[in-house]
DNA sequence: CCCTGATTCGC
DNA sequence: GCGAATCAGG
C-alpha cells in the first residue's frame, strides 16, 4: 500500500480526531502504526502529546515568538514552605480482597455460635464497582494459585477453604495486580471510603 | 506485558 | 519518501 491522497487524507483525519497510530493503521489496512507515524512526521503535522512527555511548553524556546513574555509569574517561588516529603498519604487506599469479598463462607469455617466478625464486605463499595465485579466473575477465568502470572488478575473468588475457589484470571490492568474491575472495588479514592463510611 | 509516539537509518 | 527497528515513556 502506498500513500495516496485519499489515504493521506484519512490519516490527517484521524490523527487530527486523537486517534491513535495503531488505530489510524488498523483502519487503513496494509500499514503498521510505524508507518503511519513516520508519515505523521513527514507530513509535519506531529505534536499531539499523546503518550508520556507533559512536555515542556519552550522545549524549542528559540521561537521568533515575538511575544514579549512579561515573565512575570515566575512559577518558580512557591510562597507555601512545603518542605514536607509527605512521604505518607496515599491518593488511594487498598482494600484488600483477602478473602472478604462476598462469602457467606466463614459461617462455615467458624463453630456455630460463635459471633461473626463484622462483614463490612459490600456495603463499603460501590454498587457500580460490584456490580461491574459479579459481571466479570461470570466471565472469570477460573485459575487457580498455581496458574497465578504476572498479568493475571489476582482477585480471589469464592471460598478458600473448599474448592469453589479460583482466582479472577482476567488481564490485568497496566501495573495493578487485578483486572480492571477488581481494580475499581479494590482501590477507591479516600474520599469515597470516608464518605461511605460510618 | 500491554500500549503510546519519536527517532534513526538503510532502502 | 518509506517504514522496520529501536528508543523512551506510561
Amino acid at each position: 500500500m502506498s500513500w495516496t491522497d485519499d489515504r493521506v487524507e484519512i490519516l490527517k483525519k484521524m490523527w487530527g480526531e486523537g486517534q491513535s497510530a495503531s488505530q489510524i493503521a488498523k483502519e487503513l489496512g496494509g500499514v503498521t502504526r510505524n508507518a503511519v507515524i513516520g508519515k505523521v512526521h513527514r507530513l509535519g503535522l506531529s505534536n499531539r502529546t499523546a503518550t508520556a512527555a507533559p512536555a515542556a511548553a519552550p522545549a524549542t524556546a528559540a521561537k521568533p515568538e515575538a511575544k514579549a513574555k512579561p515573565a512575570a509569574k515566575p512559577a518558580a517561588a512557591k510562597p507555601k514552605a512545603e518542605p514536607a516529603p509527605e512521604a505518607a498519604e496515599p491518593e488511594a487506599v487498598e482494600a484488600v480482597p483477602a478473602v472478604r469479598p462476598n462469602l457467606p463462607a466463614r459461617a462455615k469455617i467458624i463453630p456455630a455460635g460463635q459471633p461473626l466478625p463484622p462483614q463490612p464486605s459490600a456495603n463499603e463499595i460501590s454498587p457500580e464497582a460490584l456490580a461491574k465485579v459479579s459481571e466479570v466473575e461470570k466471565k472469570s477465568k477460573k485459575i487457580g494459585l498455581m496458574d497465578l502470572t504476572e498479568r493475571t488478575c489476582k482477585w480471589p473468588v469464592g471460598d478458600p477453604a473448599t474448592d469453589d475457589f479460583w482466582f479472577c484470571g482476567l488481564p490485568v490492568q497496566q501495573g495493578k495486580p487485578y483486572c480492571e474491575a477488581h481494580v475499581g472495588v479494590a482501590f477507591q479514592p479516600m474520599s469515597a471510603r470516608r464518605d461511605r463510611r460510618r
